[in-house]
DNA sequence: CACCAGGCAAGTA
DNA sequence: TACTTGCATGGT
């Protein structure tokens, strides 16, 4: 796998020619790509900003988490040592319009105090690690669940693992078999199995599920004037 | 006005 | 184990 491949992914899984069925997930990963294209994510400049982000966005808009972002960038206190540093009062003043500015303050602190009693303030020694004992870690950490978690490992880490959000949940529930019952890691498992390994496809897949959200499906359980039908539905349309 | 947003932890039965 | 609740701003 080259850069340049990794720019702009296609699942080629399997061949369309040796194939007669090809697996849902494939479809609609290639349906969300032909319709959205690369979506480029994480959108940060850091892997330290992807962090902080994972965690500001947690059941919150990217919208408002942007604002903060940028407010902690304008003071430079968007890194390891600054966060580390800062009254955990003043943190949540700052991070005000994320929302749940106690708790995601007393979030980011956690997180600053693992990388400075593991890895001495180094994100990039902390991300080094193994991603399997990293990800245990990472959950250990208050605050850090498994989409947090796998979100940090795959677009700050480059990880191999699928980032199951509530979306994820949504889009599989509507169009595809997946119980939408099952847990996270069955889930996870389930799409990884389905996308054999393929980082670059986890990466672009979850940017592309999040984008859907974001223009057509709000309405739970079922949506079904949802746009987003005429696109998934219909399975057979593009290979006779 | 109600409802949702790229969750998580703690409490209850 | 499986629900329920608190956390909170900002947009539609």
């Amino acid at each position: 796998m080259t850069a340049s491949t990794m720019e702009k992914t296609r699942t080629n899984l399997p061949p369309r020619k040796t194939s007669s069925k090809r697996h849902e997930i494939v479809e609609i990963y290639d349906r969300l790509y032909t319709h959205f294209g690369p979506q480029h994510w994480w959108p940060a400049e850091t892997p330290f900003e992807v962090m902080v982000g994972a965690i500001l966005t947690q059941n919150t808009s990217w919208k408002n988490v942007e604002k903060t972002l940028s407010q902690l960038k304008e003071k430079d206190l968007l890194h390891p040592d600054a966060l580390y540093h800062i009254p955990e009062k003043k943190l949540s003043s700052l991070i005000r319009s994320s929302g749940y500015f106690n708790v995601k303050a007393r979030r980011i602190k956690a997180l600053m105090a693992f990388i400075f009693e593991g890895y001495g303030g180094s994100v990039d020694d902390m991300l080094s690690e193994k991603w399997e004992a990293l990800r245990e870690k990472l959950l250990s950490v208050r605050g850090i669940g498994p989409e947090t978690a796998d979100a940090i490992l795959l677009y700050a880490g480059k990880a191999p693992v699928f980032v199951i959000d509530t979306y994820t949940r949504r889009l599989f529930e509507r169009h595809s078999h997946i119980d939408p019952a099952d847990n996270y890691q069955k889930l996870q498992k389930y799409l990884m199995e389905g996308l054999r390994g393929r980082t670059d496809l986890y990466n672009e897949y979850h940017a592309l599920i999040v984008m859907t959200g974001k223009q057509f499906c709000k309405k739970t359980p079922d949506c079904t004037d949802c746009p987003l039908n005429d696109l998934l539905e219909n399975k057979a349309v593009s290979n006779p």
